[in-house]
DNA sequence: CTCTTATTTCGTTGTTTCTCTAATTAGAGT
DNA sequence: ACTCTAATTAGAGAAACAACGAAATAAGAG
């Protein structure tokens, strides 16, 4: 959970669009998969790194593997970047 | 200027304390390279990436570059983040 | 015009990222 | 046990990244 891992995993277009889809709820990685014109394989690996940052958390259900945004990390990065803006340190 | 450019180059750490850097006033090339322990190349090189992101401007004085902050593009960045965490767009 | 200073560009090397297909694991149902 | 579906892991290749030393460029001083 160092915040360098973080930025990393928001560096990429498809990840932080996972992120957003996530954010009406959650959902499993077949139908976030079902929104991007990638191979599962690769949809998975940006699920590790999304889950590597601790930006998403996984819970199973039955066969299916359902993804939860988690807050409070988006909120360490936004912070991260607040920092960078303020005067006052 | 697209999104995708500036949260790549946010993705680094080096380059995140050159904007922390920056934040204090402008600054130039090589006193921020004073700051750490890569070559002046290496330096050159994410400066660059900040530069094509425009979260940096540049200026010359004399024979020294002097780096900006660009407060708007680094807003753009946190309002995309921010854009993840609302419940409501 | 030459010299010095400041910074970037060039060329190279080793590492990491992103993507794919193919093979594998995990769970549920028959 | 077998089979289906869901998802990940394994393996491979192209492209991009990060780092360096050496050479090139730009601007001012003498």
């Amino acid at each position: 959970m160092p915040i360098n891992t973080v930025f990393e995993a928001l560096s990429h277009p498809v990840r932080r669009e996972v992120l957003s889809r996530l954010k009406a709820g959650p959902m499993s990685a077949g139908e976030l998969a079902g929104h991007f014109e990638l191979s599962k394989p690769t949809l998975s690996a940006h699920f590790a790194k999304l889950r590597d940052a601790e930006l998403v958390t996984v819970e199973r259900q039955g066969t299916s593997l359902i993804y939860h945004l988690n807050l409070s990390v988006l909120e360490d990065a936004l912070k991260g970047l607040l920092d960078l803006t303020e005067k006052k340190p």
